[in-house]
DNA sequence: TCCATATACTTGCAGGTGCAATTATATTAT
DNA sequence: ATAATATAATTGCACCTGCAAGTATATGGA
């Protein structure tokens, strides 16, 4: 009968399956590794500063300096220093950015719907609500 | 009311998530970033090659031809020319991988606890199954 | 005020990863 | 048999990542 079905086998190649598909297709449009990510996440929260969309992503706070700068050097996000915290720097998507959004936004549309397309709605509804349980498990257990 | 709800959100957060805690857990054995993968699917299936490994945890081939180095130099693994197919080597378990993989399974059944432990066993049937069904789409999208 | 501690960010470093090109062996077509 | 193509594995390269240490600013206590 094989081994017992763990949740972290699916999810980690359903997620290397995913960064795979992903990271080739935004190369093409400049957007380097995992970028993609710091510009979906900063259109959630604009105003928002490098520690919090760290946070927000699970990622280093080192790693997101650099994808930063890069969107900072592409053209793509403002940086502004923030004016309550000497340390800060806040945070805003260019017109530029808001452009790539548009496209970036469709090709994780795309995604999704290779993901989850034929699931009903109350499956959708259900796989949502068991992903963010388990989410919200794993930053409790995080301490 | 939001952007709309996306599964790959959050298991992109979830994976980050997870390897965070794995990684810095097996780093301490000795187990550098994403060797357990290798060793826990390699235990799946004993005389498995690299290529098929790669396929299965959706892992570059060069990337396992890395790690399963790693693995023979710590002598967890052991690595036996193909005697139907000169081009490649059959992996197994050495006495010492079986012994790590003992204490890797324990860990990564610490996580699935942590992940899905307060699922009730109608929930975790669900979640695995739209997973499964999720991975499977995907699979199919790859061409 | 002044000092200790905390925080936002940055940088250096040691890996890990995918891709492209390469090598050695298999397979297929002629 | 032989040449063309495909496949398993490897290597070089560019890049991303996390961790640890460092810098600048904030905050809180003596």
């Amino acid at each position: 009968m094989g081994s017992k079905w763990s949740p972290g086998r699916n999810i980690s190649r359903i997620y290397r399956i995913c960064q795979l598909d992903l990271d080739r297709a935004f190369a093409e449009s400049g957007l380097g590794k995992g970028l993609y990510l710091c510009l979906v996440e900063l259109a959630r929260q604009e105003g928002i500063n490098q520690k919090t969309l760290a946070e927000r992503l699970v990622l280093d706070q080192a790693s997101v300096t650099r994808s930063v700068r890069r969107l900072v050097a592409m053209g793509s996000v403002d940086r502004r220093d923030d004016p309550e915290d000497g340390r800060a720097h806040r945070l805003f998507l260019s017109e530029k950015g808001r452009h790539l959004l548009v496209r970036v936004r469709e090709r994780l549309d795309e995604w999704d719907s290779a993901a989850i397309g034929n699931f009903s709605a109350e499956e959708r509804k259900i796989f949502a609500e068991l992903l963010k349980k388990m989410e919200l498990n794993l930053m409790k257990a995080r301490d």
